[in-house]
DNA sequence: AAAAAAT
């Protein structure tokens, strides 16, 4: 839905070290506290009424100095691959180069920086300023896989939080009852500093007694307990949040996903509440579908797949049958297992079975897929991130968000194709993804096991145009250099 | 096909 003015395409001057707005910023007020670090790191308040003067000052002679450079490098910024759509074309374009210039409250920018955030990654540079303006705007986002999307929308909505008001104010759905509990992860450590500060999560297995109202701030979970939370037991009122959060955005609101839940607790929301949607990946139909659902959004894509694609290594491995397959895989196992490795496997069929395969080989692997009950799913997780389990072998529940920094290779037993048998590049691009986090690097390997499955990995070579090697894993010599 | 619900 275009806006009335239909929108302009502007590029985030991202280079320039000091990042003041360009232009006119009077439409565009953030938060009032005056904070800065002091010699040690940590965050002190600072006098506002003393020092207003003082930093007024400062900013102009700051913006003067910009202004110059601006005029020096003439404008020009060819290494910027961020697109910034605003809802307002007649705003002027900001970004940040610290956290500090978001002027967030004290408690917040110490976590932050507990964290061990330095600087905003690329993606937080232009999208905080516009998640955190006045009057808060609705935010379509795409940026790769581990650019650092999660800790910019619950920056976004720990900044909303009213931690005086014992209600729920922030909403956040995720696909995947591990990414839930991820993300949780994350909004805790974030808000570590605001001693009143609490979360709830809405996920299978976590029940609570009927008839109650729940008193946290925010609620982190997955949209069919979500919905029951909102409507059947109404432990929480819609009309009082103000940040929903869709994370892994295109496959919440796709029709093959998670759209119906999504949706109608969308619905349910006050109209003036801040949207913002976030994923790696926007199919063509769903980008469009994306762009109905929310109201006058703003628009930032960080779309550089190819970078992402050139720090991970893609083989494929050429068998016949699916028992070629485990046959090639147990030849590649040593190599694999150097550091962390996930294998992906079409149905929670195939994955239990090659689990067990695998186990009768003695090899020692984790199994991790959605018909097994929460309890055991957040235990295997658990493992996994602390590196007792090197290998888990799983189906698409791990798919996306997943962050597992030692993980190295992701090995694709079956290729992902959608439920018309249709390549799935999307879900693709997010399996390797789990790899090369923070771009380190990475190796993805597809078993092939048929002329349709080299067909299906063809076109998904195509869609990304770039090259996937064969990989003779009977050849000792190749798998060393994949090892290294 | 998988995931997602206290049904």
């Amino acid at each position: 839905m275009a806006g009335a003015g239909g929108r302009v395409r502007g590029r985030a001057l991202g280079r320039f070290p000091l990042a003041l707005p360009m232009g006119d910023l009077s439409n565009l007020h953030l938060k009032e506290e005056k904070i800065k670090p002091d010699a040690n790191g940590a965050v002190v308040k600072t006098n506002a009424n003393a020092e207003k003067a003082d930093e007024e000052e400062k900013e102009d002679r700051a913006a003067q100095s910009l202004l110059n450079k601006l005029i020096r490098s003439n404008l020009v910024d060819n290494t910027n691959q961020v697109e910034v759509l605003q809802r307002d074309p007649n705003s002027p374009l900001y970004s940040v180069k610290s956290f500090e210039e978001l002027r967030l409250k004290p408690q917040l920018l110490q976590g932050v920086y507990a964290m061990g955030f330095n600087r905003p990654s690329k993606i937080q540079e232009n999208a905080l300023p516009l998640m955190l303006a006045e009057p808060p705007q609705n935010l379509i986002a795409q940026s790769q896989s581990g650019t650092g999307k999660t800790a910019a929308f619950v920056l976004a909505m720990l900044s909303q939080v009213e931690p005086a008001h014992r209600y729920p104010q922030c909403l956040c759905l995720s696909p995947t009852y591990e990414l839930a509990l991820q993300t949780g992860k994350v909004i805790e450590q974030m808000g570590k500093f605001y001693p009143e500060l609490k979360l709830a999560y809405a996920v299978r297995g976590n029940k609570l007694e009927r008839g109650q109202k729940i008193s946290e701030h925010i609620v982190i979970g997955t949209p069919g307990t979500v919905l029951d939370w909102c409507a059947k037991l109404k432990f929480i009122d819609p009309k009082k949040i103000k940040v929903f959060v869709l994370d892994e955005a295109d496959v919440m609101i796709a029709t093959q996903g998670h759209q119906d839940q999504s949706i109608r607790i969308q619905r349910m929301l006050p109209r003036n509440c801040q949207m913002l949607l976030f994923s790696a990946t926007f199919e063509d139909s769903v980008w469009k579908f994306a762009q109905k659902v929310v109201p006058d959004p703003n628009i930032i894509k960080l779309k550089r797949e190819e970078e992402t694609l050139d720090t991970i290594k893609q083989y494929y491995v050429l068998c016949n049958n699916r028992d070629e397959k485990f046959q090639a895989l147990c030849n590649l196992y040593g190599a694999i297992t150097i550091a962390q490795a996930m294998i992906f496997c079409h149905t929670r069929k195939t994955a239990s079975w090659l689990a067990a395969e695998l186990s009768k080989e003695g090899h020692q692997v984790a199994l991790l897929s959605g018909e097994m009950m929460v309890e055991q799913r957040a235990a295997v997780i658990e493992r996994f991130r602390e590196g007792k389990e090197k290998v888990l072998v799983t189906t698409n529940v791990c798919a996306r968000g997943i962050d597992v920094e030692q993980v190295s290779v992701v090995i694709n037993f079956d290729l992902p194709v959608d439920k018309d048998g249709n390549p799935d590049n999307e879900t693709y691009l997010h399996r390797i993804g789990r790899t090369g986090r923070f771009g380190k690097r990475g190796l993805a390997v597809n078993m092939v096991d048929s002329k349709h499955s080299m067909n299906i990995l063809n076109r998904i070579q195509e869609h990304f145009n770039k090259k996937i090697e064969r990989l003779d894993t009977d050849d000792l010599d190749e798998i060393e250099k994949i090892a290294n």
